[in-house]
DNA sequence: ACAAATATTTGTATTTTGCAAATAAAATAA
DNA sequence: TTATTTTATTTGCAAAATACAAATATTTGT
């Protein structure tokens, strides 16, 4: 058997420099952080901060003032929530959407282009096989927090 | 067919948290970016400082530096290179080797335990899986520069 | 021998990071 | 209800990481 962190190792490289080139959007620069903040705040219905910073493990100090930029750079919207005076509400603006809408395109698109090169089972077994991976990973307990 | 992307985006997330976490042993700690370092040093024989950034992708300028710490650290040593005088070679002290031995032992004994939840049949899908992955991923040229 | 290319370092300025402390609001206890 | 504790977020601050431009040294190509 081969060295199983080292396949790991090569293809989360990889794919975390995919995720970085495709930070770049027309005239825009978001650095790989902030893409990611951007895909949470998409993902989510209306989160709130903490929310946020938990499941990208990031410093909520950290956090608040990458959540500045991006409210300065236009891309997000930050609204005293309703309910709890204390929490602030997270939601990305047409431009932020937009962001995201196109970089998720781009990153989904190299994603399909990789998997043409795959018959149509070897494709499905590779899903399937990524998606066992992360509820396994999920339900283990020796590492890794913050879990989530 | 589910969303690929987040399927990638989970997993790298989880294995990348691993990594993070397994950066302190014992009474020293080190960063992530450091961590790879002493991976690919270990990993490569006497690699070149332009090697590894290469691989890393990472600025030489900013790798230089990170050099200098490790080798202040004593995990690192670097030395001249006898064919060419320009280069210097890379390799770790006896700490340094300890050091990425140690996390290299706490990543494996983590995915080890991730495998266990699976039958054998599974874990070797899985694993023929990821390598696919890598190759289909190393032939594409799509995207993402800088390739290795 | 000279120009161009390669490997590495330093100057410098910007950005990121994270701990400690501050603020404000909500939840819980007395 | 008032006091205390907890939770969410921000700011102060200092250290670390980042990267562009320029410098240095060496090698390669012509």
């Amino acid at each position: 058997m081969e060295n199983i962190r080292e396949l790991f190792q090569v293809m989360t490289r990889r794919f975390g420099l995919l995720n970085k080139n495709c930070c770049s959007i027309d005239p825009i620069d978001i650095s790989l952080a902030q893409s990611h903040i951007l895909y949470e705040i998409d993902k989510h219905h209306s989160p709130s901060m903490q929310q946020i910073a938990d499941i990208l493990a990031m410093d909520i100090t950290t956090f608040s003032r990458q959540i500045q930029n991006l409210v300065k750079m236009g891309l997000v919207k930050k609204e005293p929530s309703p309910e709890d005076r204390r929490v602030y509400t997270l939601s990305l603006t047409t431009q932020g959407k937009f962001i995201a809408t196109t970089i998720d395109r781009e990153i989904n698109q190299y994603l399909a282009e990789v998997f043409s090169r795959m018959t149509e089972f070897e494709k499905e077994t590779v899903i399937r096989s990524i998606k066992l991976l992360n509820e396994c990973m999920a339900k283990s307990s020796v590492c890794c927090k913050p879990l989530f």
